[in-house]
DNA sequence: GGTCAAAGCTTGAGTTACTGAAGCACTCGG
DNA sequence: CCGAGTGCTTCAGTAACTCAAGCTTTGACC
């Protein structure tokens, strides 16, 4: 069969390779899907982070940049009518973003129109969707820095 | 053995959200090397896009954008010492980039110093290997356009 | 209760990334 | 030659991003 018969090993830098080139062409589509609707894919990535609403400091944390970046952000997709601030009840200095229906609308959207990527699903087998979401659970809290032995 | 168990295939949904995951970990995971040599994921990116001999217009495909941004970012790596900038032979409008030595070395620094991504590779088997390797090898013709069905 | 360090957000200055339109240099088909 | 088209740069103008400084609120300590 067309069996992925390759039984090597692939290296390090073999496999680095290969997952920034899914990486960037994920993202890419993903920017594309968000451009159509007028957002940038920081506000996008931004709106997808505030499904749970966020205080300003986590939604910085998630996104991985300087909280002074988020405030810009979340401006912008406010006066689009995409998010909210609202007060926290109990600590008046932390603000939360919360998504609006619109903003949750448009970002189904953009997840709906990333063709390449449910085209690239669309090319999978059963058995490698398994193989796939198992090694992106597995793999996920050693990348994001969760992991059990050191730290930083 | 510790077989990954879940026999139900995951959503479309699932595994995007899965995949975005991983694919912004690994970015975070680049960008802080990156930095780390004082150097923008951009510039990184587009260090690494020029390992061969590259015509600027070529580049900008690869990275995705426009032109004129290209020359801004190839401006700065050439401030650097990183690249430069060579008259193609035969078409005296093209320029190519050209990676330096120097270039190369702190591309290969960069790489290896993206410890949690070194970490997530060694914390999985030889089949999750392989199997990772092939998936993506399989998918990106799909997800980066050069499909076999339509075009654009 | 008052004081002071620290936390959360915003503002301001400054760089980079990015786009679109315009411009220059060059190529290639008539 | 001449004109259409290509490749790169330049020029606005906006968004993304960082660092330092500022303001409000909180919480601990006295």
């Amino acid at each position: 069969m067309g069996s992925t018969s390759t039984t090597t090993v692939p290296t390090n830098a073999e496999l680095m390779e290969a997952l920034a080139a899914v990486g960037a062409a994920y993202f890419q589509d993903f920017a594309a899907a968000a451009a159509r609707h007028g957002l940038s894919s920081s506000q996008a990535k931004a709106l997808g982070s505030v499904q749970e609403p966020v205080p300003m400091r986590a939604l910085a944390g998630r996104l991985g940049c300087d909280a002074s970046n988020v405030t810009g952000i979340v401006d912008r997709l406010e006066s689009l009518g995409l998010a909210n601030r609202e007060a926290a009840a109990g600590d008046r200095r932390v603000k939360i973003v919360v998504i609006t229906a619109e903003g949750r609308e448009i970002l189904n959207r953009i997840r709906g129109e990333m063709a390449r990527t449910h085209q690239a699903f669309e090319a999978m087998t059963d058995e490698q969707r398994i193989a796939l979401h198992s090694i992106c659970g597995q793999v996920l809290p050693v990348l994001a820095g969760r992991a059990g032995g050191s730290l930083q």
